[in-house]
RNA sequence: CGGGCUAUAGCGCAGCUUGGUAGCGCGUUCGUCUGGGGGACGAAAGGUCGUAGGUUCAAAUCCUGCUAGCCCGACCA
């Protein structure tokens, strides 16, 4: 993409209403435009953030065995009325009429719709275990939007639900959902810690919340350091060895790792030795829970069982919130002049900056470098806006472009081009081709 | 939903107390000089002062209603 030619509105002060840094970031970055309290469109360079990281949650959740399928943003509230939340919801649903003053709704959730989906299709024991998701967005009217797309009303999350005979399968299932989300969060870059949630009236011990720490987290956290240290790194997973995934379960469940909801300062105190004991702040971004029965009860989704009579589906269900993670991701990775983004998530991967836009030679190098970049299949950003060289490396500094490659008359009469790193300032002066394959090798890019 | 606050140009703000020509900075446009970390100079464009009503010769300013938004708290991907 050509910088000129792109729709980024840039702000170089900060708008009032934004409290957390997140917040301020997209909105100077021209990432995000808001429309009404908790609703925001989605401008190019926020829209192509949420793309990468629907991209990876989509990818993980697959190799994890997920299927992927689409409901509907409306739904009806009949179905609602079948599992009892048409009236237990509250005022967060929103709820709507049709012009045959039917009862709708804007769905804030799919456990219901999902469940009708499995009774009627899935006829069998021996279909099991499903899991089926989908990355749609969701509306609940929260009493109090904020902090930018991290609290909408409106938001993007991957809702997931397996479908079981039993609870060794339902085990299996909420396994691999929770080993998947190690995957996922790992992949972004970020360090996502499971913790013990709350189970509400479920009971039982199968929910966890998957929390990002940053300093600007909304809930407190209590956590052993050893999980914060643990990694999956690049194991293959055996994602149908049950066992396997129990022993990653337990690898990074044996921890204290409590938010403030659960925490008990005496278990902490006595499990985790004082070194260890990390106080900090988290950022949920996942969410899981086993539900047994619940809805397929409610709703008599049944399966024909080994005996052929009629059994209830076990299920769970496994939350990410897509759009939030933006934000939290750019909590978790910016410094005093910007974003700073992961690779595997960088809206843009890599910047050319010409330093002196008009000068033959530079233009022609940057045009060069550009073009092999996008033939090597980079997510490139080409600043060739008719502006001086700080206003372009605040513009890429801010918009956080993990690699740069600068270019200018100085260094072009010398044969090099300059590579600099967002995250650590470093810079080496190659030559276009060993700049370009420098960033072959460091994208994993033949 | 309880408490606090705000609404004036794309963004940040002043003007309101004491009613009388709507202003500043940034950004934008044009020109010139510039050019290795948000350049300088000159010129210009851009505003139903959130909205409806009231008081007044006259309202951004005073009064009333409404709407929208923000912050703190309780709740949530």
């Amino acid at each position: 993409m050509r910088l000129s030619r792109y729709f980024i509105p840039i702000l170089k002060e900060t708008p009032a209403e934004a409290q957390i840094v997140s917040h301020r970031l997209m909105l100077r970055a021209g990432m995000i435009r808001q429309a009404s309290a908790g609703i925001y469109s989605w401008l190019p360079l926020g829209y192509k953030a949420l793309r990468k990281i629907e991209a990876i949650v989509h990818d993980e959740q697959q190799k994890a065995g997920a299927i992927p399928v689409l409901m509907p943003t409306i739904q009806s509230a009949d179905l609602w009325r079948e599992s009892g939340r048409y009236d237990a919801y509250g005022p967060e649903m929103l709820r709507i009429k049709d012009r045959h003053d039917r009862d709708m709704l804007y769905g804030p959730t799919n456990e219901e719709q999902i469940t009708e989906i499995a009774g009627a299709g899935i006829r069998s024991y021996r279909d099991l275990p499903t899991i089926l998701y989908h990355i749609q967005w969701k509306f609940r009217d929260e009493v109090r939007p904020r902090f930018g797309i991290m609290r909408g009303r409106e938001f993007l999350m991957k809702d997931g639900y397996s479908f079981d005979i039993d609870k060794a399968g339902a085990t299996h299932s909420y396994n691999r959902m929770f080993v998947s989300y190690l995957r996922t969060f790992e992949r972004m870059g970020l360090k996502a810690v499971p913790m013990r949630a709350d189970s509400g009236p479920i009971g039982g011990d199968m929910t966890h919340e998957f929390l990002i720490l940053a300093d600007t987290g909304e809930s407190a956290v209590f956590l052993d350091s050893d999980i914060a240290d643990l990694s999956l790194g690049a194991d293959k997973i055996d994602w149908e060895d049950a066992e396997g995934l129990q022993g990653i379960v337990d690898r990074w469940t044996s921890a204290y790792a409590r938010t403030d909801e659960t925490h008990e300062e005496a278990v902490f105190n006595a499990e985790v030795p004082e070194a260890r004991r990390v106080t900090a702040r988290g950022i949920e971004v996942g969410h899981i829970f086993y539900f047994g029965t619940k809805y397929s009860e409610a709703m008599n989704a049944k399966v024909a069982g080994p005996e052929g009579s009629p059994v209830a589906f076990e299920s769970g269900s496994y939350g990410i919130g897509v759009s939030r993670l933006v934000g939290a991701i750019i909590e978790a990775n910016h410094d005093d002049k910007g974003m700073i983004w992961p690779e595997a998530v960088a809206p843009f991967e890599v910047a050319v900056i010409n330093l002196k836009q008009g000068d033959a030679e530079a233009d022609a190098a940057c045009e060069s470098l550009y073009d092999n970049l996008n033939a090597r299949g980079f997510d490139a950003l080409y600043d060739d806006r008719n502006e001086r060289a700080g206003s372009k490396f605040a513009t890429i500094d801010l918009i956080g472009v993990p690699w740069k490659l600068i270019v200018g008359p100085r260094g072009l009469k010398e044969g090099v081009v300059e590579l600099v790193n967002r995250r650590t300032g470093e810079a080496v002066n190659l030559s276009p081709d060993e700049a370009l394959n420098r960033l072959s090798a460091q994208f994993g890019r033949a």
